[in-house]
DNA sequence: GTGATTGCAAATCTTTTGCACTAAA
DNA sequence: TTTAGTGCAAAAGATTTGCAATCAC
């Protein structure tokens, strides 16, 4: 594939994290991270993908999807028992999560502050703190 | 089963519920809520009545586990992607997770407060405030 | 060319389901 | 009895892995 020029700052964000700028990576990329902040499944990407007409087979998508996780480009978020939510926010920030349509939403971190959190175990320390505020159809 | 007269409070809790209590759901009920408070997996709890010559199959673990979380006798946590884990305090509370080691441990709700929330989206309610501290390691 | 990456299909792992059988009431 | 509950094995999802073919460098 020819690395098209209009997407310089992907191929540059690829390279800069160690992974090669393959045609599925950056297509993926592409999908991902220019339609701002997104929360996708890896069944959703494949479909958006196949949708695009890019051919990934779905091994790849989640290989694709954790490499960006690992490196940094995405977050994996926990909601749901049996499936995984990959964010393209990956400032510090929290979510709204409705469990009757399976929609996560941002909070963002800057607000946020949870205090009155005891210490952690000894010789462990923490990584982050994650708040999910789950939330459904207002009851009347 | 002969129902021993050393649970009765497990037998009226299954009752209050609506839940028959059977052989199988006693001897999990009693497992889970015999012993403080505890963080199990389906495959955790089926190997532990194994082991206390409980014949039960894990398809009914995983029934029974479901049945116990949605009359609340117990909360299902989801931390990993591919596994729920069940805890046996139903308090408002949150909880440490060590992704190293797998491992769950309570934060008392009490102490802890999350304060600078947005409004939850129109047309729906905050259900639960779910702090996850994630854990690892100390670095040095 | 050479080694990383991909596709595919099969394997794995967790969880759910269908149905004949068993047990609680 | 009567109906809810159970076991088993099979099915269903989500995710992973092995390996030959392919692609970026």
């Amino acid at each position: 594939m020819e690395l098209t020029p209009s997407c310089p700052d992907l191929l540059g964000r690829l390279r800069a994290v160690g992974l090669r700028p393959t045609r599925q990576r950056l297509a993926l990329a592409r999908l991902l991270f220019d339609a701002g902040d997104r929360h996708v499944t890896a069944e959703h990407l494949h479909g958006q993908a196949l949708a695009s007409a890019i051919r990934v087979s779905l091994a790849t998508v989640y290989n694709t999807l954790h490499q960006f996780t690992a490196a940094g480009l995405l977050r994996e978020v926990v909601v749901e028992p049996g499936r995984s939510y990959f964010d393209t926010n990956i400032d510090d920030h929290h979510h709204f999560f409705c469990e009757s349509i399976g929609t996560l939403q941002d909070i963002p971190g800057q607000g946020v502050v949870v205090s009155g959190l005891p210490l952690p175990p000894p010789g462990t320390e923490i990584r982050r703190v994650e708040v999910i505020v789950r939330i459904g159809p207002e009851s009347r």
